[in-house]
RNA sequence: GGUCUGUUAGCUCAGUUGGUUUAGAGCACCUGCCUUACAAGCAGGGGGUCGUAGGUUCGAAUCCUACACGGACCACCA
């Protein structure tokens, strides 16, 4: 018949349109009267590959960009990739360590040359991978976080931020990573449970009589970090506990290293949290530290920046050692020394990196930070006023708490890959006999620097200024991913056209990361939300409900689904899974369904295409058939519009799904479908083609591989610009409930012959006699001629025709109100059909009961709304009347 | 510790201001079919006292309270 393949294969169907579109330019505009429709990228690292999650966001985006493109709008999706500073320069650091070189002998230029290469090799694979994935980006406008231009808006928005007086910088207790050497945000702390040990240790009193200087008696504490005692500073108790109230004025001895410390009283200690005595560690503990700044205690830092100890931990094996060999070690030392109690089992949080997974280690350090109380309240306002949009509504609750205890953002990072901080210090020549305070000169440039440093000394010379060593945090440059990618801050006309974006499409776990601070960017530097809405996709998780993660190896090559399931499939699957918000299980069943799905419609294709014409005219059958399919459509476009607006994808695509597999597949071509080997006439097969490229327009959001092949398969002509990608999305038009309603009448007689069929044996295609008793009901359903045509078509029947007399030898259902009987030429089974009779009466007497349960209510009939009520009696007369047919016909039996 | 959120079929989830033929979908399952678009398919079927206990209401999966068990976020954790 066609020469179309029964299997649908969209490899090389995917890449030939992929390449058209891309070619055509129809995923570029530029500003123009049109309604504007914009979306920019999470923009995933640079040189990141594609994963699940990655998936899942883009077809998304993929979906709502396609969908505003043919309805009109002048649409745009900006793509473009993070630099993603500490993770790609971990990426380079491993990748020189393979080569035998390490950072620390390069300078910070050479290594950037470095840095730079590796991002030029694999920078962009991800940008072709989304391309795999069908993704209609603006490719014309790719962004890269450390694109000259965008560079520029950093610095910019950095000087800005420090001229307003909302940059400081402080030495304070930092989140440090020792394996990246750099400082991290909390934002970036990733806190877990994990298994611990705690050290119970005594530090005994001192006594200068004695001659080793301690005397028996001590105070025992318990830490999880007994390779910090050398830093203690004092040991802390609570002022009302009665057990170390005689300790008052006394010292205890650190072990180990023999230095005498004060026994201080706080009531910050819990009297119940262990022997309720705390060793005092100012330099490795943010409360420790507050601790000691209240009662003046020494702070002993122990620490290298890379997790090592050095030599101020006082004990030479120890110098040099990492913090978690030194903890292994302390447990022998501590016990040689007679210090050591015991050890308990313990359970605790521990804070790792986001990055290198590295234990946190607290650590006192001179940072950058951002004043982030005033840019925090307008991005807060815009969320409680529903300004900005949050679907789903809970992850306002989340924002809000973050939001109104916002603490200060640590900006700089020990890092080389990255924005430098435009800070440029200058060490004045310090006056007789004192130290000079070095100033501080914020700056776009080294030129303007010098500038104002000169304005103040006139002598400063540009070597005299030292450019900061850091970086900035990549959040900082990703908080400006709106306004930049649209050079906001030149006031482009894109910018004013396409901002605020439309809507962002991004995982909920980077709520604080980023689109909190992109709120708080678009109102510091543009009085403006840079998107109306926020759509949080959920956590790829794998049927375990874990996270994918490479470790796991429960996380699919993105690239080999596609292979298996070709691009639409693979959308099906992620778009079907689950709604916006929580966890969205993976399972390759979804994607199988996806690819099924194509099949479907691919055979959908061959059948059309198979048909021959003739010149006949439409008989009732295909007339009614065509008409009740159209008037449908029109309630699927609502409902699909419906969810659209409340970003309700995976149920706009499933209600769509069922149309087309159940509606059209198994309804409507059915209803239409010539005898074998006979033509259709022309009208119904114009008819029938139109509402296949309606469907397709319909579900091009979703699958737009497939959709654009049917579609110019079906056109046959190519034309230049008749594409679907730019196409025109299907208008709704009225709805005939009427003959819907009929249709779908005679939809559940068809299904109950079928029923009886199966349940007797008979063959599908075996003619059969059915007749009916009619009442109003069913006398108004067979008025037009084609819904009683439909039935006898798709039921397969010889005759189907009224009777006033009930009919021998039959095997009898009833449908609506009405009563069938099947006539067979086989001895009817009394006592099956008496069964099934009576089960079915008492189902509906059961449900009889109900609703005049409700109707004998007084209340209820003075209260109800007239449409409930109405509706109740209506459910009873049914009720009732099937009710008579079935005790009639039980009594016939 | 604070806040939020969930508990509906074997699994994953819908159920949108309380009422729409005594709860829906997909997958899984069962029966019968290689019927000439499609076995990646066709036709049909079974399966839930909506976590528990109260309450409000003429009416509750839906609103309220308590409890049980999950999950999440934030803070703290010697």
């Amino acid at each position: 018949m066609s020469e179309l393949s029964t299997k649908y294969t969209p490899a090389d169907i995917e890449d030939k349109w992929y390449a058209h579109w891309d070619k055509s330019g129809y995923f570029h505009n530029e500003p123009d009267d049109r309604e504007p429709f914009s979306i920019v990228i999470p923009p995933p690292n640079v040189t990141g590959v594609l994963h699940m999650g990655h998936m899942l966001n883009n077809t998304i985006q993929d979906a709502l960009t396609r969908k505003a493109r043919l309805e009109g709008k002048n649409a745009i999706w900006i793509p473009g990739t993070d630099h993603a500073s500490i993770a790609t320069e971990a990426k380079v650091v491993r990748m020189l360590r393979e080569r035998g070189i390490k950072k620390s002998d390069l300078t910070r230029d050479e290594f950037m040359a470095y840095a730079w290469e590796w991002k030029e090799k694999y920078g962009g694979i991800i940008l072709q991978q989304l391309r795999k994935l069908g993704s209609s980006c603006d490719w014309e406008r790719t962004a890269f976080t450390m694109d000259k231009g965008y560079s520029e808006d950093v610095i910019r928005t950095f000087v800005d931020l420090y001229n307003k007086g909302k940059l400081y910088r402080d030495y304070r207790m930092v989140n440090w990573d020792c394996e990246a050497k750099t400082v991290l945000s909390n934002e970036e702390v990733i806190h877990g449970e994990e298994q611990a040990a705690l050290f119970h240790v005594k530090y005994f009193l001192e006594d200068e009589n004695s001659p080793t200087g301690q005397g028996a008696e001590g105070v025992v504490i318990a830490t999880q970090r007994p390779e910090t005692i050398m830093a203690d500073s004092a040991v802390a108790v609570h002022p009302k506990d009665p057990r170390y109230a005689h300790l008052a004025g006394k010292k205890v001895i650190v072990p180990l290293v023999n230095r005498a410390i004060p026994i201080i009283f706080d009531d910050y200690v819990d009297i119940d949290f262990g022997t309720g005595a705390l060793k005092v560690t100012p330099a490795h503990d943010p409360n420790d530290y507050e601790l000691g700044k209240k009662h003046g205690l020494e702070i002993i830092d122990l620490l290298n920046e890379d997790g090592t100890l050095n030599e101020k931990c006082g004990i030479a094996s120890l110098v040099s050692v990492d913090r978690f060999d030194a903890r292994r070690h302390m447990k022998k030392l501590l016990a040689d020394a007679g210090n050591l109690v015991e050890i308990k089992d313990y359970k605790t949080s521990i804070g790792r990196s986001e990055r290198t997974n590295t234990v946190v280690e607290p650590r006192m350090s001179l940072q950058w930070y951002v004043d982030m109380k005033a840019l925090a309240a307008p991005a807060l306002a815009a969320v409680e006023t529903n300004d900005i949009d949050f679907y789903p509504k809970s992850f306002k609750n989340i924002y809000r708490s973050w939001m109104a205890e916002i603490r200060d953002w640590c900006i700089s990072r020990q890092l080389w890959w990255g924005h430098r901080i435009p800070a440029y210090y200058y060490a004045p020549p310090a006056p007789e006999g004192g130290v000079a305070a070095v100033e501080t000169f914020v700056a776009q440039t080294a030129e303007e620097a010098l500038v104002l440093a000169q304005a103040k000394y006139p002598s400063v010379m540009a070597a005299d200024l030292r450019q900061d060593e850091d970086v900035l945090d990549t959040w900082a440059s990703s908080w400006l991913w709106p306004i930049s990618t649209l050079n906001g801050f030149k006031n482009s006309e894109e910018f004013n056209y396409y901002y605020p974006t439309s809507v962002l499409v991004t995982g909920w776990d980077i709520i604080f990361l980023w689109v909190a601070r992109m709120a708080m960017a678009g109102f510091e530097w543009k009085q403006e939300r840079p998107f109306k809405a926020v759509y949080f996709t959920g956590m790829v998780r794998d049927k375990q409900r874990r996270k994918m993660s490479k470790s796991l190896g429960n996380s699919p090559d993105a690239l080999k689904l596609i292979e298996d399931f070709g691009a639409d499939g693979v959308r099906f699957g992620m778009l079907a899974s689950s709604p916006a918000g929580g966890d969205l299980l993976f399972d390759e069943k979804l994607l199988e369904q996806g690819r099924n799905f194509c099949n479907k419609l691919w055979n959908a294709l061959r059948l059309i295409k198979g048909w021959e014409v003739t010149e006949t005219t439409q008989s009732d059958t295909e007339r009614v058939a065509a008409a009740w399919f159209e008037s449908k459509s029109n309630t699927v476009l609502a409902e699909i519009e419906e969810n659209f607006t409340q970003f309700r994808l995976s149920e706009a695509l499933m209600s769509l799904y069922n149309f087309i597999w159940d509606d059209f597949c198994s309804w409507y071509l059915e209803m239409i479908k010539p005898e074998y080997g006979k033509p259709i006439d022309r009208e119904t097969l114009e008819i029938t083609e139109r509402i296949l490229r309606k469907l397709m327009a319909m579900l091009h959001p979703f699958m737009p591989f497939i959709t654009e092949e049917i579609w110019q398969q079906l056109d046959g002509k190519n034309t230049e610009g008749s594409d679907l990608c730019v196409g025109s999305y299907p208008k709704q038009t009225t709805i005939d409930a009427a003959l819907v309603a009929k249709v779908e009448a005679a939809k559940d007689i068809i299904s109950k012959i079928r029923e009886v069929r199966n349940s007797k044996g008979l063959k599908p295609r075996e003619p059969l006699v059915v007749k009916f008793q009619g009442s109003e009901t069913v006398k108004s359903l067979m008025d037009r001629d084609g819904v009683k045509s439909l039935i006898t078509k798709l039921g397969v029947l010889e005759s189907f025709e009224m009777t006033d007399t009930d009919v021998e030898n039959a095997v009898s259902f009833v449908s609506g109100t009405d009563k069938f009987f099947v006539v067979l030429n086989q001895t009817i089974d009394i006592e099956a059909e008496r069964e099934k009779m009576t089960k079915e009466l008492q189902h509906q007497q059961d449900f009889l009961k109900s609703v005049n349960a409700k109707l004998s209510n007084e209340r209820f009939v003075a209260n109800a709304k007239p449409e409930i009520l109405a509706n109740e009696q209506k459910k009873q007369a049914d009720a009732l009347a099937r009710i008579a047919i079935l005790e009639e016909s039980l009594a016939k039996l």
